[in-house]
DNA sequence: TTGACTCCCATAAAAACCCATGATATTCCA
DNA sequence: TGGAATATCATGGGTTTTTATGGGAGTCAA
């Protein structure tokens, strides 16, 4: 499970750190790491090999040519598989850059079974964009279910 | 699993590198690599033997004799399997030029079981088509299930 | 010979790999 | 408990390897 947030550099190499928890988080289930453009925000989504193949597995179910069927095949031609240097340090595709409007910083938030990639700017909007929510609708009723546990 | 794009060049000889991922992907599952004319777009599709043997199976299981199964069959008798060179190209047949209206780019597109390989243009049409149906009905509500996990 | 094809080598740019360092955190021991 | 010794992490930079691509020499058939 990915948590907490933090702030790396991006140098000129395009080279960024992964936070070291979200690497042990992946080594010790033995999982690649695949970075993509979210389909809900302006930022990097990151995420293993094999969530990635349940979306693509759900592609097969589909109607070749579903709305459904078309993003989720866009959205996996904009997936690129990660591989790590000795610093454990990953170089982030143009695309994706270009995508989620980075320059030289890189704002890691861990939300569970993914994380996201944020330029600064962008994660100050939605940072305050969800303080707004919860001034004007207060806290969110979660109800934890404990099926599955 | 073919993921990412990317934009290669075809050359006077009709030669174009298979992206390194793909090839990859296609050498660890000791699979031979088929380009034949998409069914649903106007594009190459690439994929395994193994896969294309899924295409025919189904192709079976239709009714031998409707405009279907002869349709379908007419297309897969454009499949070729591909070698490679010693730098990893291959020499894309005439016919899958003409059918994809291939010039100098080829855009490589892995979508996950397979990928497509498009024109420019055309490429950059279903990239936007992909990000009108998102605006407009915004990601796919897709349950994935936890099995197997 | 001419044209089409295969095989092989050359190269520039990009990516992968490796080692070094400073900052921060952690451990350990008197 | 203070503070030195040790690990860990993020980051910088150089070297090697890979990738995509161009081009030529040899082969075969018409």
């Amino acid at each position: 499970m990915f948590l907490s947030t933090s702030h790396n550099k991006i140098d000129l190499k395009f080279r960024v750190s992964i936070p070291a928890s979200y690497r042990f988080q992946l080594e010790k289930e033995g999982k690649q790491l695949i970075l993509f453009k979210s389909l809900q925000f302006k930022c990097i989504e990151g995420t293993t090999t094999d969530r990635m193949q349940r979306y693509i597995d759900a592609i097969d179910e589909l109607d070749a040519l579903s709305d459904e069927a078309f993003v989720l095949r866009m959205m996996m031609a904009d997936a690129f598989e990660m591989k790590f240097d000795s610093g454990g340090r990953v170089i982030i595709p143009e695309t994706l850059i270009d995508f989620a409007s980075l320059t030289d910083k890189a704002v890691f938030m861990g939300v569970g079974e993914s994380f996201y990639i944020w330029s600064p700017s962008e994660y100050q909007n939605q940072y305050n964009y969800s303080q707004k929510i919860l001034q004007e609708k207060g806290p969110p009723k979660l109800i934890l279910s404990k099926k599955g546990l």
